[in-house]
DNA sequence: TAGGCATAAATTGTACACAATGTAAAGATA
DNA sequence: TATCTTTACATTGTGTACAATTTATGCCTA
């Protein structure tokens, strides 16, 4: 698959992260220095580098002396989450609608035709990963390269957030959120753009299962009497 | 000042960032790996952790084998900042106001106070550093963790802005937008602090000078013709 | 003297060895 | 048998040596 010569560190970020993004690698998971540098024949040295940048976009968790797994965002990081892109996107979109190109729509169009093939061969999680990049294209054609930086931070976090509380497990279910954003962003209507986005992320935030529930020691033990 | 056993890679990313905010560290400015180490009395392998750390908060730039430097923003980074503040700080405040606590509004005027005497003793950088941990008090108020790690990085990056952009170089202007904002809190009145953020935010960009200018070679040969 | 080239010095990048810590397994005691 | 202790193993943390690269110096040539 990569070449076997040279892998930076980059490369690993990049392929870790879409493995945790795609949820082949689930929240809690370990991930060892020794396997990641044989997987990928690199030093312990390159593969430190990518984990702690990983850890940095919240994606990992180190713990000292135990090592690195992958996020389990709390529900109130989970709520959190969503605040943010809620304050953040829908500007975005608005800004995005006053710029884009003929070539952007062509571009995003492409990327929602992606999405609907992997939902049609049941690829749920490379689905979903394609439909965090759509959110990431709008804020690149909007020419915000800060709030892309924090988006992409954001929309790791929610696929984090996605793998532990989603409401019915299989189920991805096509919208037409993303296709109604395009048609927005090509009639340069900012308003709608923004409108269309709030709702959108309102749409994913309410299918969440985020209700409290106990994590005392107390209930551990009402839970193991049956 | 510390003492000399254990330095932790924390320990140092805190020194250093506060030494970028105070802006005695300038954007521009070399950090060599070997003498911050013998500054701190660690190995290399500590201080290459504790910069890393601050490029990702954007305080650094590292070029490759060429080491790493106080970040330089360019104008569209500094106008980036603002528009990401503006997004997410108004809406902080008015959630902070309804939460504020007779604890937290002590808190923050003692903040200002502080702030006050840095200005009297002409202590620029200072008041500088202080100003910025104001509004990251408010996030914290607002109990928005998230939010309060984008904005951390932020306000560091505005100090660097501030830097490079100010207008009027040796004045930091006294205003009263802080007060204010605590009067907003302490009566919880969400509103008022959302408005009075969102112009205080442009206050402060409106002193910047973020006009454009030539960075090719052609106006360094109309600049050294006098 | 200015420019370019080769060499030497300084600095960063990486691998590896060893120390520190955590984890699991085996044994002892009640 | 259950629990605690001890021991061995596995894994992460750190310092250091060396490689790769950049930067500075001196020399040569036109």
């Amino acid at each position: 698959m990569t070449s076997l010569k040279n892998i930076t560190a980059e490369e690993i970020i990049e392929q870790l992260s879409e493995a945790v993004n795609e949820h082949r690698l689930k929240p809690g998971a370990k991930l060892r220095e020794d396997e990641v540098s044989e997987v990928f024949g690199v030093s312990r040295t390159i593969v430190r580098q990518a984990l702690r940048a990983m850890a940095f976009d919240g994606l990992l968790t180190i713990e000292k002396n135990r090592g690195a797994f992958v996020s389990k965002p709390t529900l109130k990081e989970a709520r959190e989450v969503f605040q943010a892109r809620a304050l953040l996107e829908p500007s975005t979109a608005r800004a995005a609608a006053e710029r884009t190109t003929p070539a952007d729509i062509a571009l995003l169009e492409g990327h929602i035709k992606e999405e609907h093939e992997a939902l049609d061969r049941d690829q749920s999680g490379l689905a979903l990963k394609l439909s965090g990049e759509f959110h990431l294209i709008i804020a690149r054609i909007a020419d915000q390269q800060t709030i892309e930086q924090f988006l992409r931070q954001l929309i790791s976090r929610s696929s984090l957030v996605i793998a532990c509380y989603w409401k019915r497990r299989n189920a991805l279910c096509e919208s037409s959120a993303h296709h109604n954003l395009v048609e927005a962003l090509r009639n340069h209507d900012g308003p709608a753009a923004e409108d269309l986005m709030k709702g959108h992320l309102l749409d994913i935030y309410s299918q969440l299962d985020l209700r409290e529930y106990d994590e005392g020691s107390i209930s551990l033990r009402d839970a193991l009497r049956r």
